[in-house]
DNA sequence: ACTCATCAGGTGTTCAGACCACTTTGACCA
DNA sequence: TGGTCAAAGTGGTCTGAACACCTGATGAGT
């Protein structure tokens, strides 16, 4: 037997409610400027104070813009009451290890190949230097692995295509992310080697506008981290 | 020359800010409780009216828990202070439909390789509904592309990588989105009759288990769907 | 005619104080 | 032991008064 929550509704609550009623069911405009907050609240029956707190907290959740002065209007742009990008984080956060290296694998890959045909002189050096010091942390798990990810991001940056770098940078971030939950300091030093190695094959098929290398070699570094994470598990 | 905005500094904002900061640097513990309002306004050497502004906002914002007649404690869980998502979504506002198009190339033809492998009865019936849809209504736009965002939905689904499919079905409400403000009701007619043709062959594919094929007929698709694009552009 | 400073009125912002509603606690009593 | 009740502390609400800011009108000066 489950009992649901007592639903405690306060005057500001319930203001919130009805204006956001009002926004989505479109009765308002874009752009449109209400009241004042002192007829709001003489109109909806409530104090100001109350008024106010119903007011900041649609202008913090994105429906209002607020400016001392001129009024409140509503925001340009309602925030796209958009579920999917939560739907994308939990499935982000429940989603296994493996699930993401199949995407990364499907994504790095074609970013290398892309990457090779675009890169310039600046994406290299920044690479370059992400190799270098990944070399020189070998020791040092964590300076290695903010390397590995300069590297990954740099290449996707390569792409020049903002979407494709922009949603690699957000899964190599909740890769970091597992990492530090589970302190995978446990990563081998032979893997690492490794790793420096073949991404500098990678490195050195972007140089020379090999994409097809490119896309081969990186494949099979994420071969190499789907082998040692399937060690660990 | 330009100028940046001038950043306001108003009373809660400044509060929020410290307030924030000391969350974040975990000075404060999770589900620990906040002295008074009248205590924190005196010790911030503000109003109780703007002390329980910036203390509304952390809780709308999900930082904070205020209880009536109890208190106000730090949220059990902080909200993932992830600024890449806003970062994303901006990417996607303002990227280029190519670009999606290279997005939508690499993770579709994949992803129909994976549906191939690893689909079961259900995805095929969905998929095939899917189909049966696009037919039916060839002439009502809105429903054809209701549908075909089903079918490429469904596809990612049979995927079974829960990130896989959560990716895609963003991507493609970016692209809806795209078209309902364009009002793209442009697209060709015998457009609609090639795609149908070709998701046709990819579902075939799917069917017998031919991963590549899958996927080439997919990129097929993708291809028919850029051609088109750059005609209206 | 044009430019600029000034001012009045309206707006959001902040404050202080009072009171209300709720929760917890502990003293009290049957 | 169990229930009742009052007190104290909390957040919730209201009010009136300033304050800070923006806008538009006014009018003096060029």
């Amino acid at each position: 037997m489950a009992f649901e929550a007592v639903r405690k509704s306060t005057a500001p609550e319930i203001v919130v409610e009805q204006i956001l009623k009002k926004l989505q069911s479109g009765e308002i405009t874009t752009g449109a400027r209400l009241p004042s907050q002192r007829e709001l609240a003489l109109s909806f029956g409530v104090g100001r104070s109350s008024m106010r707190e119903a007011l900041n907290a649609l202008a913090v959740m994105g429906y209002l813009d607020v400016q001392q002065g001129r009024g409140t209007f509503i925001a340009q742009e309602l925030p796209g009451t958009s579920p999917s990008i939560s739907k994308l984080q939990a499935a982000l956060k429940a989603g296994s290890l493996l699930d993401v290296i199949e995407l990364r694998e499907t994504l790095e890959c074609k970013a290398a190949e892309l990457a090779a045909e675009r890169a310039e002189s600046l994406h290299l050096r920044r690479l370059k230097q992400a190799l270098r010091d990944m070399e020189d942390s070998r020791e040092n798990y964590r300076r290695f692995l903010q390397a590995d990810v300069e590297f990954h991001t740099t290449l996707a940056e390569a792409t020049t295509n903002q979407i494709f770098s922009e949603i690699l940078r957000f899964l190599l971030e909740k890769v970091v992310g597992h990492h530090e939950t589970f302190k995978t300091t446990l990563i081998s030093l032979e893997y690492r080697s490794r790793s420096i190695h073949t991404l500098k094959q990678v490195l050195a098929c972007v140089k020379r506008e090999d994409g097809r290398g490119a896309a081969e070699w990186m494949r099979e570094h994420l071969n190499a981290i789907r082998r040692e994470l399937k060690d660990i598990l």
